[in-house]
DNA sequence: ATACCTCGAGTTCG
DNA sequence: CTCGAGGTAT
């Protein structure tokens, strides 16, 4: 049991180390001796070693813990992790404001919306290392995570308390929740030192820091990473509560500073382009003298109104940027050309080099994208390029260094058939890049298709990637994603055992056997789990051209069912945000593949189920009126041509449906003021074999779902109204603003004319809110609408 | 009809 | 990360 004595004096000891590790870090003041630091940690840990119930979850003993025992746990981030939009130098232009041209236009967007004529912006410098958010709860650091995709990252607690730059607990009053965001990077001279002790001692030395740093918060033992020389610099916060927030960024930089959290001493605020682009020229000039690498410096709208008022597009923020610097270059020589081939049979074809340092790593193969690009730089086998990392990540082909080229060098040529399958390789007028035209028969499709599949943004299933793909279908295990749900335990210990066999090892040691019953047992049980995705990863998934995963969420938000995508018609389709003739017709002739519905059907029979919301959204019943139905048959090619969107306008004004518009006949039309030319249109079009059976069907459907859509909101404040949007908004988008005012019984119309009841004007509203006021039609800002919405709130 | 802007698709290396 | 192109707003 431990006396008072000792209690006391393990306080005064973790106070002590806490307190030093303060004054390093932070105030980059060292206050003891290495070697006082020291003796003072052994000291607390002997004493906590003896009364182990002085151990307090903020002891700096805590540094190094238990070993992970396989992988790291996910976390999903409260408050997503953002990246930020780049901005480089057009480093050809002479002229400096033109040079900074990016920049320039990031500054301009922030002028013109937030109306403020020299923004001020907190700068810092933008650290070549691993973005990390810390959690901190009631002052003692509980989590922290990898960025990861953003929205869910890693679990590397452990890892993250063997860095002394992280505080354990924060100084001062401490807020219930904390999220802070930071870089974790290796300082140089650590790296240096780190490398040169590896080499001494013939280990293994790491590449470059950024790597090392990567590297060091993936090791699965706290030990190795507490022995690599990593350090930490705050840059943001994430959630908090019980944060008293400040009114800028820089402001809360400093408050973080006050708390125990290092921030880069060269982090500063700047006013306007010409501070921008100041402090990156010092920071330039000091660039080789800085502790750490960087790879450019970050400027962020200082203001959090002002952050408020530019919103995000996407996962990244409209009031930050980084502006990096050039990309380091290299010369090396291509040894070959070879092409490979994408989930969609695009053919890319791919420079393979002479291995090459450049920014750290060794690159040995490019992308040249397509055969254009080839053209435009004319590489060929045998030539000497130079190569740089684009981002400073992906290796690029800049140029061809002409004097250096053999003189028995050939223009490179694409092949005219698939390296894969055989098939014919097309390049469609126009377009770019060319196809395999194999589809689905091209075993690099299939191989490509299953791999997107399974891939974490998708059906996410774990370990089943590139090789395993490989495997499973050169030895005809799987034809296709419906495969994947039919293996058995089995099968894969079968494969394991062939492919082993191909490949000529054959450890068969009761070990080795028992390793690949585990493997096969993880693999089997990452399928099981994928069994129930979202309606949107499945749709996402399949893989189906231009459906990537935005446009899959707005699809599954809109019908809330495969079903009802797999039946819909273009003209139904046409009615979902972003979705244009060409997503629609791509859709279409996906579902009309009898092959693909062949293999959507065998998911289904094989368990997959997706979770759907199973109700379509209000918003598509009321974006489909009779004028979207006719303009969308016309974009689909139904002979419309005459009817203009005028007319369009007047009929759906009139007119529900389909039935009242033929009760009316052309007379009723004309009557509206539709040219005699347009009424004919639009009953030729009903006439028509082919339009007239598709009009009337996706009419059937637009009134079913009108009928069930819960838009026919009972007394909303807005019901009978039509409001129109334009300009942007900042607190939400468009889209969303849409879809709260349907929820208030409203109808929200693409454009102005005397029915319409409100319009929402946002920045930068062009001719709609002129219109508007020329037509005397109330005109709301956004913070009207705010208020408004406020003050009817809906239960979403 | 035109100008922005966002999304999709393909890609590198450890 | 970059490029091309589809979609929307003007």
């Amino acid at each position: 049991m431990a006396d008072a004595a000792q209690s006391a004096r393990a306080a005064e000891l973790r106070a002590l180390v806490n307190d030093a590790n303060y004054r390093y870090h932070v105030l980059d003041a060292p206050a003891i001796p290495d070697a006082e630091y020291d003796r003072l940690l052994r000291e607390l840990e002997a004493i906590e070693l003896a009364c182990p119930e002085l151990r307090t979850e903020d002891s700096p003993t805590w540094r190094v813990g238990a070993r992970a025992d396989s992988a790291f746990a996910e976390v999903a981030h409260a408050l997503p992790m953002l990246s930020l939009g780049n901005a480089f130098d057009d480093v050809e232009q002479q002229q400096p404001e033109l040079r900074h041209r990016e920049v320039a236009d990031f500054v301009r967007r922030i002028v013109d919306e937030t109306g403020d004529p020299s923004p001020v912006f907190s700068v810092e410098p933008k650290l070549d290392g691993l973005a990390i958010s810390l959690r901190y709860e009631q002052g003692v650091l509980v989590q922290g995570a990898t960025r990861g995709d953003g929205s869910t990252g890693e679990d590397v607690t452990a890892n993250l308390r063997t860095i002394h730059a992280i505080p354990l607990r924060l100084r001062g009053e401490a807020p219930a929740v904390l999220e802070v965001r930071g870089e974790v990077y290796m300082p140089r001279a650590g790296f240096h030192a780190f490398n040169q002790r590896a080499l001494e001692r013939g280990e293994k030395t790491l590449a470059n820091p950024r790597n090392g740093a990567a590297g060091s918060l993936r090791q699965l033992d706290p030990a190795v990473t507490a022995q690599r020389p990593l350090a930490f610099y705050a840059y943001g916060l994430g959630a908090h509560e019980g944060f008293e927030l400040p009114a800028t960024h820089s402001q809360t930089l400093r408050q973080l500073a006050r708390m125990g959290l290092p921030v880069s001493p060269d982090v500063e605020t700047a006013r306007g382009l010409e501070g921008l682009i100041d402090y990156r020229r010092r920071i330039d000039a000091k660039r080789d003298a800085l502790a750490y690498d960087i790879d450019g410096v970050v400027y962020k709208l200082d203001r959090f109104d002002q952050q408020r008022a530019m919103g995000f597009v996407a996962r990244a923020p409209r009031w930050a940027i980084a502006h990096k610097f050039p990309a380091q270059e290299e010369m090396t020589e291509v040894e070959a050309i070879d092409v490979q081939v994408g989930r969609t049979g695009a053919i890319t074809p791919v420079a393979r080099l002479k291995p090459v340092q450049v920014a750290g790593v060794v690159v040995t193969n490019a992308t040249l994208h397509n055969a254009d690009q080839i053209a435009r730089l004319d590489v060929r086998v045998g030539d000497t390029v130079i190569v740089r990392r684009a981002g400073d990540v992906i290796p690029e082909v800049l140029a061809v260094v002409a004097e250096r080229r053999p003189p028995d060098s050939v223009p490179w040529t694409l092949p005219g058939a698939c390296p894969a399958c055989g098939s014919a390789v097309v390049r469609p007028e126009g377009e770019v890049v060319a196809r395999c035209s194999g589809g689905l028969f091209c075993p690099a499709q299939r191989k490509q298709a299953l791999i997107h599949f399974a891939s974490r943004r998708a059906i996410d299933i774990e370990g089943l990637g590139e090789r395993m793909v490989e495997d499973l279908v050169d030895l005809g295990f799987v034809q296709s994603v419906a495969d994947l749900y039919r293996l058995s335990l089995d099968d894969l210990l079968e494969l394991k055992r062939r492919a082993d066999a191909r490949d000529g090892s054959t450890p068969e040691t009761a070990k080795a056997g028992k390793v690949a019953t585990r493997w096969a047992e993880n693999l089997i049980e990452a399928i099981e789990r994928s069994r129930s995705p979202s309606l949107e990863r499945l749709l996402f998934a399949l893989g189906i051209l231009q459906i990537g995963e935005e446009t899959a969420k707005a699809l599954a938000r809109s019908f809330g069912s495969l079903q009802a995508i797999r039946d819909a018609d273009p003209i139904l389709l046409l009615a979902v945000p972003d979705v244009g003739p060409k997503v629609a017709g791509s859709i279409a002739s996906f579902f009309a593949q009898p092959h693909n519905n062949e293999v959507i059907d065998a998911l289904l029979a094989n368990g997959l189920v997706a979770q759907a919301t199973g109700q379509p959204s209000a918003s598509l019943a009321t974006r489909l009126d009779l004028g979207h139905l006719l303009r969308a048959a016309k974009q689909l090619g139904a002979p419309l041509v005459r009817l203009g969107d005028t007319s369009v306008v007047r009929i759906a004004e009139v007119r529900r449906d389909l039935a009242a518009l033929e009760a009316a006949g052309e007379g009723g039309l004309t009557a509206l003021g539709v040219s005699a030319d347009a009424a004919a249109a639009v009953f030729a079009s009903l006439a028509d074999p082919y339009w007239g059976p598709r009009l009337r069907a996706v009419d059937a459907v637009m009134m079913a779902l009108r009928s069930a859509a819960p838009h026919e909101v009972q007394g909303g404040p807005l019901v009978g109204k039509t409001v129109v949007l334009t300009g942007s908004l900042s607190a939400m988008t468009r889209e969303e603003a849409g879809a709260r005012l349907e929820a208030l019984g409203a109808k929200v119309a693409g454009s102005v004319s005397r029915k319409t009841s409100i319009v929402v004007a946002g920045e930068a509203a062009g001719s709609k809110l002129a219109k508007a006021t020329e037509l005397g039609v109330p005109v709301w800002d956004e913070a009207r609408l705010l208020a408004f919405l406020a003050a009817h709130p809906t239960g979403a």
